[in-house]
RNA sequence: GGAAAGGUGGCAGAGUGGUCGAAUGCGCCGGACUCGAAAUUCGGUAUAGCGGUCUCCGCUAUCGUGGGUUCAAAUCCCACCCUUUCCGCCA
């Protein structure tokens, strides 16, 4: 959420920061309902006012033991002059904050301005990528043979559901295992276990409520029936990472805090419908290893490249390609203010794909979650947020798969997985 | 699922219709005392919004949330949420 403050006092400029990210603001929305709130809002806390002075009076005169029924004469009528103005306060106020909820964040100065995924800026290249004497696989036909099983995660759930067996499970939690490692050893992270089903409080305070929530699974209790608060299963763990500071006054020396955790997450994917339907690259469930820091806001921006370079590490360590992304004003997520994503190369595709994602939100999301400090004055003040992933699990999974292959089908394990792998040299079926 | 208790400022905790934004303690900030510190002592210390003559003043709202009663609600009524304890069920 943007500081209605700025809106207030900036709002052409902040409409045309918006622009640059394909947001158009409703400028004229805006200035009237402003408008409106501000008459609502005098009048209301004028009759306020007369309401508490006269019942004050009354307070005063009884409790000497005069008469009273001139003052109530006086106050006849107020309550429902004062109970129209309320309400028409309260619609007022509602619509303002709906409005400010559905705005997206304000791209910072650095993020180059673009319209889609092609105007983004490459930062860097790193590790090469091998070249293959043979026929190269995709994912699925290396992984099928060794336990990556889509018909049966159809028949469970269907499409985008996939079921893992054998070395391939194994594969894959120990790679969520590393990266959890990783993150908690050498990066300071802590490691948390969160809900996996919030309610909606949780992810207004994130961003993901109002405005898509058709790219969520909502879950009911079994037998419940009508309209009891539905509950959401989380999209990714920023969502509860970054919620456990909602309506906090934190101390400036806890800070910064840095917090990681391996889960599922779950997502509709809601107008993807024909992009990777192939595959394990686009899953209505998949896990992924989540880093959340919260950070003062002089120091958000060096979080950031501390972070990129936390996720780095993971592909580093791998031995994966990849290539590190500033992403452009059009194509940020709703409550971005600057996002590097990384995209590990695919040698069946033959190109890079996004593994992960690393947003500053500065206060976009603090202002929401009522997330604050002291501040050197003793005043609470908003922090930033930041989040990213540290790595995405299944993706990585289909980079290990494809990039370790082999010409007799089998997959080698990377060096750093093999511990994990009770020693493993290599998987085949 | 059943029963009971409870949710008040940064924290602990009093307050059961009227000068209550709320006693007291802790914490924090400033002063005094001290060579300095501790102890002691004095004073200050919520958040948000609106308005103004805008380093200050005034007004409004906020005691889990939402509604209701009333001239007036932390206090009474209703609904909901959450927490704790006990019982039941359960990995």
């Amino acid at each position: 959420m943007l500081d209605i403050q700025a809106l207030r006092n900036d709002l052409d400029q902040v409409a045309a920061r918006l622009q640059a990210r394909g947001y158009a603001l409703d400028i004229a929305a805006f200035n009237r309902l402003e408008q409106e709130r501000k008459t609502a809002q005098t009048q209301t806390q004028d009759l306020q006012a007369k309401r508490n002075a006269s019942s004050k009076q009354i307070g005063i005169a009884k409790s000497k033991g005069e008469d009273v029924s001139a003052i109530l004469a006086e106050v006849a009528g107020l309550g429902e002059q004062l109970k129209a103005n309320e309400t028409r306060l309260a619609d007022v106020q509602a619509e303002l904050q709906s409005l400010l909820l559905n705005v997206p964040n304000l791209p910072h100065s650095s993020v180059p301005v673009g319209k889609s995924e092609a105007d983004n800026v490459e930062v860097r290249k790193v590790g090469t990528p091998r070249s293959f004497d043979f026929e190269i696989k995709d994912h699925t036909d290396v992984g099928t043979p060794l336990g990556l099983d889509f018909d049966t995660g159809a028949k469970l759930s269907g499409a985008r559901f996939t079921l893992m067996r054998g070395q391939i499970a194994r594969l894959h939690r120990a790679l969520a295992q590393y990266m959890l490692d990783v993150q908690t050893e050498q990066h300071g992270y802590t490691e948390c276990y969160t809900p996996y089903i919030v309610n909606a409080e949780t992810l207004l305070g994130t961003g993901q409520l109002p405005k898509f929530e058709a790219d969520l699974f909502a879950a009911k209790k079994g037998g419940q029936e009508g309209e009891s608060e539905a509950l959401y299963l989380i999209p990714t763990s920023e969502v509860t990472l970054t919620n456990t500071v909602r309506d906090e006054i934190v101390a400036a020396e806890a800070l910064p805090i840095k917090l990681t955790a391996h889960t599922p997450c779950f997502r509709s994917e809601a107008g993807s419908y024909g992009r990777d339907t192939k595959g394990m690259i686009r899953q209505h469930q998949f896990d992924k290893v989540e880093m959340v820091q919260i950070v003062h806001p002089e120091s958000s921006y060096d979080a950031l490249e501390q972070m990129v370079g936390h996720a780095e590490n993971i592909l580093k360590a791998l031995e994966l390609p990849y290539r590190v992304v500033l992403l452009c004003t059009g194509d940020m997520g709703f409550g971005a203010a600057k996002t590097y994503d990384l995209e590990v190369w695919l040698p069946a595709q033959d190109t890079y794909r996004e593994i992960s994602s690393i947003s500053n939100c500065e206060a976009f999301q603090a202002r929401r979650l009522q997330a604050r400090f002291r501040n050197a004055q003793g005043k609470p003040e908003l922090l930033h947020t930041l989040n990213g992933s540290g790595l995405a699990v299944g993706r990585t999974l289909v980079a290990v798969l494809e990039n370790y292959q082999q010409a007799d089908g089998s997959v080698t394990i990377p060096t750093v997985l093999q511990p994990y792998m009770g020693g493993l040299l290599a998987i085949c079926a």
